[in-house]
DNA sequence: CGTGTAGTTGATGCTCCTCAATTTTTGTGG
DNA sequence: CCACAAAAATTGAGGAGCATCAACTACACG
């Protein structure tokens, strides 16, 4: 799964469609022919796979100008779902594969994209693997902090039950560890909704996801 | 970090030296210049990353085949260390990205060894996320039979600390994992040495396994 | 206004880590 | 080839962290 981030449609100069989807819209699902690449214009996806036992693993959360659906084979290997209601564009993977064998500079943009998938990919790795759950909880504040703030203010677009998936957690330990982080006084609920974040002592959640902020992946 | 594999190397008729290490040799540190791209001859190496609390954990094993070396950057973000004596090919990083330029196959090539380490970074997350101590020991034995069996016998290049870096466990773990597998059968050591394995019951450790069998991604 | 999903809270327990001690193996230099 | 030191592997006891299960509350949406 590789990433074809706005520049590089822009660089090649392709020709794009726009694509509207609601909350709940399937983009594709695994296993289906990988025809297009997306660029995200605004709202928020989230690519995933389901697992035999029916959880469903969240790999990667997708926001304004991330893209996505290129693939080294034929089909798509996870899928992708509308979080909110979102604009997509829309370019052919044919249409880009022939750019980039006719120009050299979109063929260097396409070779630095997968580059930087594989080191993204890898880093979430590493986390996965050092750090705990309150750790892991603090940098995906960060995280969305970096990603959706507005005024100080963070709208998640997903459940807890996603950010569950996505961290490798269950939802109960998402909500305790909320709950410890309002208690502390770390971050706020707004109007008491747990999806209305205000962040109050950023410091302090660095503190926490300190293992990470020696990697840092999600800014680079 | 990207694999670059033989096929690559062969394809773009590079200009490639040999070179030799042993055990315990370092290739190169994490933040050194990358200026060249690897492809293991013969022998064994991990590449790994050292943690600030000391632990090293390890992303690979690289096998006879295997290549390694490409950054996205101008510097190594993991460092590669030889378990045993060691041939590698050495190709200039440059002469690699101007063939790439040069040449549409060649192109092709490169973009599709950034995309197939992508995809394992993912699937080797996944994994992670999804499978227990035992699942994950019964996928190592199948994987390093697949590349290391000669006559149903695997001779194991690492350490079972090696082996704990890589799966995110304790070296004691796995210990009490291999002793179970030998004690019902599975494996057996040769000479009582742990790093001489025969698979008894491949498909017992299939079965163990079961979660990973759904995306097999390391014979793809 | 009722139904389903999201989120909360508490009790309990399993899995794997941690620490410590011992045995075995490996590598090195005589 | 042997002796020694260092590293690897084994084994056991105890405990931390997070999952699981269950019950309940609060919203969201038709």
């Amino acid at each position: 799964m590789i990433n074809i981030n706005r520049a590089i449609l822009a660089a090649t100069k392709l020709q794009t469609t726009d694509l509207s989807c609601r909350r709940g819209d399937t983009v594709y699902t695994s296993g289906a022919p990988a025809h297009s690449v997306y660029v995200v214009k605004k709202g928020a996806l989230y690519r995933f796979r389901l697992l035999p036992e029916g959880q469903r693993l969240i790999l990667q959360f997708l926001f304004r100008g991330d893209g996505f659906g290129y693939e080294k084979g034929p089909n798509h290997r996870n899928s992708v779902r509308a979080l909110a209601n979102t604009q997509l564009s829309v370019a052919g993977r044919k249409a880009l594969l022939a750019a980039s064998a006719a120009d050299a500079r979109s063929s260097n943009l396409l070779l630095a994209a997968p580059a930087r998938a594989a080191v993204l990919a890898e880093e979430q790795s590493i986390i996965r693997r050092t750090m705990n759950a309150t750790e892991r909880a603090a940098l995906f504040l960060l995280e969305m902090n970096d990603r959706l703030s507005r005024n100080g203010k963070i709208d998640l677009p997903m459940t807890q039950r996603h950010i569950s998936g996505y961290l490798g957690l269950t939802p109960e330990t998402i909500s305790r560890l909320m709950k410890e982080f309002k208690r502390s006084k770390i971050i706020r609920f707004r109007d008491n909704r747990p999806r209305q974040i205000v962040i109050h002592d950023k410091k302090r959640l660095a503190m926490l996801a300190s293992d990470a902020s020696d990697f840092r992946w999600w800014e680079t």
